[in-house]
DNA sequence: CTGTTAGCGCGTTCAG
DNA sequence: CTGAACGCGCTAACAG
């Protein structure tokens, strides 16, 4: 009972040693049973197995992968916000592939810091990962170069990296914030304001170059005063949603490029309309989809992706390189989105 | 070129003999170094760290806790559905703080499959975490039974298992549904339906046991012909709030105990406003939080709790047994949850 | 078909 | 203060 040692009761998990002595043979017998049995004797395989299930044992997958050139089985990933549903989904699909493949995941959630997402990769590595699945933070990408990563296969989801190669699964943020905006334009909505997030994240930059071609293309201006790209959260996009409707000029409709956007600007109109404020109910096109978006008092149409699947196609681009050439060049995938109207015969 | 290799350049993560040797001194001395350099020499301490820049050096934490009785500083989760933001935050609160006290995760999805379930801890006790945090799906548990997992600390989140000791962390489920069904009846409601999810759910049970218990109170008699209690997915809650609202003696409110059920309630209740179908516009108590809530056609009161907080709390439970006595007994934490309003002065 | 030897990266133990 | 030897659990490589 001396009080200096925690003096768990570690009840010793077995070793492959106890499970050969209990089985009355070589650690080497039990070894290749348990790896499928090649050339070892029937009978004996079954006292092995035997010793096995009496013992309860569990292979060390630690020291086995302790030779080098064994995988860890093990996948790293790194996401910026697990709390976001979208990346719970992302998350979901990697583990699937994943788990079909044999491997496990380790997740990190960085909150979009690139100190922590340097420290994640570090700790990933040094963990003997088989790979690094990663959606990037904007801050400083140094530890990501292959230089420090040698030939630590990657892949980045969401976002780009600037100036790095690696295997990168996107969203089609261009065509998906061009179609929703055509669909805008279309329905006659000439003055269409623009709720977005820090240009220096890559999604936001790309889905307001959607909102710009559809417009350019139709040959209506964008007005600056109704563009606010600067909102992270919902508070700052209801705020921005409150200034663009106090206008006179307030906009009849309303681009929002991510899902934060939206609610801030739907919570916005939410009030408006309960309060009794007069001006516009805008209609909104939303990137990201949100759940009961048709129940809404304006018409909503979302610009829907797949989470769980864009988490897939990142697992997968991930083990065709695990398994294939590891000299290929990067690739691309770029998923499509759809456009939802909010009801059959109610475009917004 | 041989075609049968793999012949990955594996750029051979350094060890700490290359690092020693690179700085002119012993493995021993490099060791020394990095776990704090207690009894070397400052210059030495100086070389070594350089070496460690030079090369990149990760040290293998694989290999260092491959000595029984190190921790491998590794935590296993498995959720039943990561695609569900209320676990997506809860898989986030774990991780931060395991972060917090240097440890990282793996996470795992059971999709409610025991088998499953079982397969992930088996692959978590081989891989040498720490500890196990889990949201325990209802099927068989044999392998969480004492005897299979040995001292291995033990969390259970949100769902207790039958004959089963172990520190957990669970919603006043029954109090929160109890206070929401009270509203209901406070607001004069004497009709209200129930939709949940299957009884040998935990959640399940509790909470309707929280609603069974308000309304006897009062003395309300509940009508079998609107309780459903076996909807699992939105779909299936959205055919039982139909089956409901088309009787004559339709609710004029219901009772919804978890997301899945209210969203397909609400979605069955929008659909007839669309319509423009007579009956009753029912009020809704929901179990579970969604945004927007406060913009639907009917009042919506939420029972709101927070999945992060269940996550830290989980955690810290597992970290105080692992830092503190492995036998102290089994404790409970159940955390509350709030009951809000639709909009201040119109309640359900 | 089976067993022995050796070594993966690291840190404890013990000897300088 | 420093280093050499040993062993953690496991499995290639090499006997037998």
């Amino acid at each position: 009972m001396s009080a200096s040692q925690p003096e768990r009761g570690r009840s010793h998990q077995p070793t492959i040693k106890e499970v050969a002595r209990l089985a009355g043979v070589s650690p080497m017998t039990a070894s290749r049973t348990l790896n499928g049995g090649l050339n070892v004797r029937p009978d004996l395989q079954e006292r092995v197995m035997a010793a096995v299930r009496e013992l309860g044992y569990q292979r060390n997958e630690n020291a086995r992968s302790l030779r080098p050139g064994q995988p860890s089985g093990l996948i790293g990933i790194a996401i910026t916000n697990l709390a976001n549903p979208y990346y719970g989904s992302f998350a979901l699909g990697v583990e699937e592939v994943a788990a079909e493949h044999g491997r496990r995941i380790i997740l990190g959630n960085t909150g979009e810091d690139a100190g922590r997402e340097r420290q994640l990769v570090s700790d990933f590595i040094g963990r003997q990962v088989d790979g690094l699945i990663l959606v990037p933070t904007s801050g400083d990408s140094a530890h990501l170069r292959p230089e420090r990563l040698g030939d630590m296969p990657l892949v980045l989801a969401s976002r780009r990296v600037p100036g790095l190669e690696a295997d990168t699964v996107l969203l089609d943020d261009v065509g998906g914030a061009y179609r929703g905006t055509i669909s805008l334009l279309d329905a006659g909505h000439t003055r269409i304001g623009f709720l977005g997030n820090r240009s220096s994240v890559f999604t936001g930059e790309r889905r307001y170059r959607g909102f710009e071609q559809a417009m350019s293309e139709r040959g209506v201006a964008i007005d600056p005063a109704i563009v606010a790209r600067d909102q992270q959260d919902v508070d700052a996009a209801r705020r921005a949603a409150r200034a663009m409707l106090d206008r006179p000029d307030a906009p009849t409709a309303i681009f929002s490029a991510n899902n934060r956007n939206t609610i801030g600007a739907l919570r916005e109109i939410g009030r408006r309309i309960h309060d009794g404020l007069p001006g516009p109910r805008p209609s909104i096109v939303s990137f990201d989809d949100f759940e009961l978006s048709e129940l809404m008092p304006v018409p909503v149409t979302v610009i829907d992706h797949d989470g769980r699947r864009l988490g897939r196609e990142a697992a997968t681009l991930l083990f065709t390189r695990l398994t294939g050439d590891g000299d290929m060049p990067a690739r691309t995938v770029e998923l499509p989105v759809t456009v939802e109207f909010p009801r059959p015969g109610e475009r917004a």
